[in-house]
DNA sequence: TTCGATGCAAAGCCTTTGCATCCTG
DNA sequence: CAGGATGCAAAGGCTTTGCATCGAA
C-alpha cells in the first residue's frame, strides 16, 4: 500500500505528457490530489489564491482539463451548479444531496461490484458501447436534513 | 392502459395547484408531456417560439419549475451543459453519451428492480435518508461513435 | 532561447430576477 | 376586476477564449 502519493503520480503523468510543471499546476495538483470533497474549480481557486496571489481561474481550469484528459481526474455533474472534480479514479458510486449538491463517495464492496458490474446489459440499446455503470443515491445530507427540520 | 394522456394529467395537476392555465403554459406542457428526448429549456423554447412569437425563456422556465414542484417532471443534470427535463416520473435508469450528452431512458425490468432497489444500503452514511437510487450507464451513442470512427 | 503556460479581461452559455403590462379565472 | 403570469431586458453564476507577457526546460 505504500506506493507513491496520488499527487506524485499526477505530476509524473503530466510531465510524461510533455506538460510543463509550473508552480501553478503543482499547486492545483497538490490541492486536489487527496481531496475527496469533490471541489469545484471556484473552490480550488479560492483556496489557492491566498497563497498564490497571481493564480487565475483560467489556470485552474487549464490544469483540471489536463488532469481529466490524462484520466487522473473525473468531472462530475451530478447536481445543478458548477462541475465538481473527483480525483478518485477507482470505480465507485455516489450519494448526492438534493439540497446542497454535496457529493459523497460510496465505495464498491464485493457485493456491490457484483450487482453494478453485471447489471449493465438490461435494455441498453444496440450500438451503445458502455464505458462505466455507476449508481447515484439521491437524498439529503445531515446538514440539509437539520436545516429542513427547523 | 387507456387513462388520460400525460398532458391532460399535467394540466389538471397545475390547475389543482391553483395555477392559471395560460396559453403559454399549455403549450409548454403539450411540448414536453410525451417527449422522451429530455429536452433543455432552450430546446423547448426554440420549438415553441415559431408558433407562439411572444413566448419567452422566463415563461418556459417558470412552467418547468411549476411541473417540477408538482412532481410531474424531473430536472436531470447528468452531463455538462443545460439542465434536461424528464416527464417520465416512473423510476428508471439512464444511458448518457459522453460525447454529446444525449440521455436515453432505460426501463427497469423485474430483475433490475431487484438489483437497484435493494442495492441501496451499502455504505450510505448514517443520517442520509435515501430518496432514489438510479443507475447511470455512460458510453457513446451511435452518432458519436460513427463521428469518432471517421 | 523557445514555445508553451499564465493572467487578465472580455465574451459566451445557462438561468434567474425585476418590473411594467397583460389576461385568466 | 384582481392578482397572478407574461415578456423583456438586465444581471448573475460558471466556463471558455484571446492576447500580450512570462518562465520551465
Amino acid at each position: 500500500m505504500a506506493g507513491p502519493s496520488k499527487q506524485t503520480v499526477m505530476l509524473a503523468e503530466l510531465r510524461k505528457l510533455g506538460l510543463k510543471l509550473t508552480s501553478q499546476r503543482v499547486a492545483v495538483v497538490r490541492e486536489i490530489a487527496d481531496d475527496c470533497s469533490h471541489p469545484t474549480a471556484q473552490e480550488l481557486f479560492e483556496r489557492l489564491q491566498p497563497h498564490m496571489p497571481t493564480m487565475s481561474f483560467a489556470t485552474v481550469y487549464n490544469t483540471l482539463d489536463a488532469l481529466v484528459s490524462a484520466g487522473l481526474c473525473t468531472p462530475r455533474t451530478l447536481s445543478p451548479g458548477a462541475t465538481r472534480f473527483d480525483p478518485n479514479t477507482a470505480p465507485h458510486h455516489h450519494a448526492v444531496c438534493d439540497g446542497c449538491g454535496l457529493v459523497i463517495d460510496l465505495p464498491i464492496d464485493k457485493t456491490d461490484a457484483d450487482r453494478s458490474s453485471r447489471a449493465r446489459p438490461a435494455h441498453v440499446p444496440q450500438g451503445f458501447p458502455v464505458r462505466t455503470v455507476e449508481q447515484v443515491v439521491r437524498g439529503s445530507c445531515a446538514a440539509c436534513l437539520a436545516a429542513k427540520a427547523q
